[in-house]
RNA sequence: GGGUCGAUAGCUCAACGGUAGAGCAGCGUCCUUUUAAGUCGUUGGUUCUGGGUUCGAAUCCCAGUCGACCCA
């Protein structure tokens, strides 16, 4: 009598399904079960004694992502945090109840092992295993072993499986991880104190972008998520805290694209009696050890390779200092620039293949000059600085010059990575700047933060970096969505 | 918002108006030091969705969904 199972051979869930279930009947239950560890995978290949085979026992953990069945022993490979190790399961080791339960494994089951380590006949470090356990099984296949996950959609959508099959995606992220961290210990060596300040405010300060607007019930009122933590973090310099950052979630509800996520990282920091010269060392300082400390270029230079312009970065040179009037004159061909009315303004730059909104200003049309033509073409370390006070009301203006600011932007690789100031402490210049900004709107002027300068700011230099941006840079990554883990999708059909 | 391109087996990809295929994965077999292991056999498809053209559509047309790139 055969009975009527049907075929689930060709259906890998279901088969995973019925191998669950027959665990389960056996009672064994790999959900309840765990297993002690005692080294990751790097650190337990580094245990290993050159020559010494099966003398150092570990216990290892982590997702079965090779299976090469030699009938009667098999090798398999396990990932964790560090990567992959070996595993080689013999018959006459572990037993032949033991064996035949290993074989029902599959790839992407997450398993425990115990054993010794000893190097294969090509030279593997392994674990030649005594014991082992399923500590939890995978009812759904990986991705193909060789390609990997390639399709965008579905390694943003299911990060997880990206991070589980693609190395470089791993590395990438886990890198970010590092920079941040690096960051930290950065500004703390250097006193300065980390603060979280709020998401939801009032009033959306500190920058110009279109923010996110949502609802407090309670209070019944509306909130928007910060597009900056520039005015708070002011407040603490106010309050006394004179070195502070905040590495922050910044929303801004603008275009999605391969430099712009709708939610992302920027730290910000603010040193009291420095300025935008001190800005300077700060970010060059900072920078060049995460390049040396964390990057590690391997010919032990401070150059990475750019991978939009080919060329190599290099973070060890000189820094070239550059004003940003001197950067539009040479890219207009035009000593007069500054001089010339709107309308030659207008056709100078369409002529250069621009197109000039009607409604610009003059140091619209001038800055659109700078974000199109100038700034992609500054790939090595770049501080412009000089700028026309009408792009940052919160800045200090130049002594000499009140038509300039105390202020630079860093360019890598084509993109602004972080704007610096003197930071702005006169209250009645201050409010002066954001009347002239907000125009009709000035019920966006955020008062309490004029009346904490009121109340006396000492002088300061303030900096902004935007932590994606500069994992692009550091990773070589294409798109910011290749350095932020989940980036912001439509929601799946 | 506009333009271009894409969506086919769990994954990576073929087929481009005439019976939807391959590799990996799966299932079954052989193999106790493999390295994308090898070996023999084998299952698996609402070709993104909905319309249309056609004797016949994965393929051509229209609309939609989602994604990538470029532009705004």
């Amino acid at each position: 009598m055969s009975d009527h199972t049907p075929d689930i051979s060709h259906d890998q869930h279901a088969v995973r399904r019925q191998k669950l279930a027959d665990l389960r009947a056996a009672g064994l239950d790999p959900f309840r079960a765990n297993c002690a560890t005692t080294h990751f995978s790097g650190d337990a290949l580094k245990a290993y004694v050159e020559g010494q085979d099966n003398t150092v026992t570990v216990s290892v953990a982590g997702r079965l992502v090779v299976i090469r069945d030699m009938g009667k022993s098999q090798f398999v490979k396990i990932l964790d945090q560090q990567g992959q190790i070996q595993l080689y399961v013999k018959k006459d080791v572990v037993g032949d109840e033991a064996y035949a339960q290993f074989k029902k494994f599959d790839l992407g089951d997450i398993v425990g092992a115990t054993g010794t380590l000893f190097k294969t006949r090509s030279g593997e470090v392994t674990v030649r295993v005594d014991t082992f356990i399923l500590v939890a099984k995978a009812l759904r296949p990986l991705p193909e072993k060789w390609h990997g996950l390639s399709d965008p959609e579905q390694v943003y959508r299911q990060r997880y499986l990206d991070l589980i099959v693609n190395a470089e995606s791993r590395a990438r992220l886990m890198l970010r991880s590092r920079v941040v961290s690096h960051i930290r210990r950065f500004l703390e060596d250097r006193s300065f104190l980390e603060v979280e300040t709020p998401v939801l405010e009032a009033t959306a300060g500190g920058a110009a972008a279109r923010p996110f607007v949502t609802h407090h019930n309670a209070l019944n009122v509306d909130f928007v998520l910060r597009i900056a933590t520039e005015l708070r973090l002011k407040r603490m310099l106010v309050g006394g805290f004179d070195r502070v950052f905040e590495i922050g979630r910044i929303f801004r509800n603008e275009g999605v694209s391969r430099r712009h996520n709708p939610e992302f990282t920027m730290l910000e920091v603010y040193e009291a009696y420095s300025d935008y010269r001190g800005m300077m060392r700060l970010i060059r300082d900072l920078l060049t050890s995460l390049v040396r400390d964390v990057i590690r270029p391997a010919d032990g230079s401070l150059r990475i390779r750019h991978a939009a312009s080919g060329q190599e970065i290099d973070f060890g040179g000189e820094w070239r200092e550059v004003r940003y009037k001197d950067l539009i004159i040479a890219a207009t061909g035009d000593a007069e620039w500054f001089a010339r009315p709107k309308a030659e303004k207008i056709a100078r730059a369409e002529a250069m293949g621009l197109s000039i909104h009607p409604g610009w200003e003059e140091f619209e049309i001038t800055n659109e000059i700078f974000s199109k033509q100038i700034e992609p073409t500054l790939i090595q370390p770049t501080f412009v600085t000089h700028l026309p006070r009408e792009l940052c009301p919160l800045a200090k203006l130049n002594r000499d010059d009140p038509s300039v600011l105390d202020v630079f932007e860093l360019t890598i690789g084509g993109m602004e990575v972080a704007p610096a100031y003197s930071e702005q402490n006169d209250p009645d210049v201050q409010r002066e700047m954001f009347e002239r900004q907000a125009g009709e709107e000035r019920q966006n002027i955020d008062q309490d933060f004029l009346l904490a300068l009121e109340h006396g700011m000492p002088p300061a230099g303030g900096m902004g970096v935007g932590i994606d941006r500069l994992c692009i840079l550091l990773t070589g990554a294409e798109s910011i969505r290749d350095v932020i883990l989940f980036p912001q999708l439509r929601p799946g059909a």
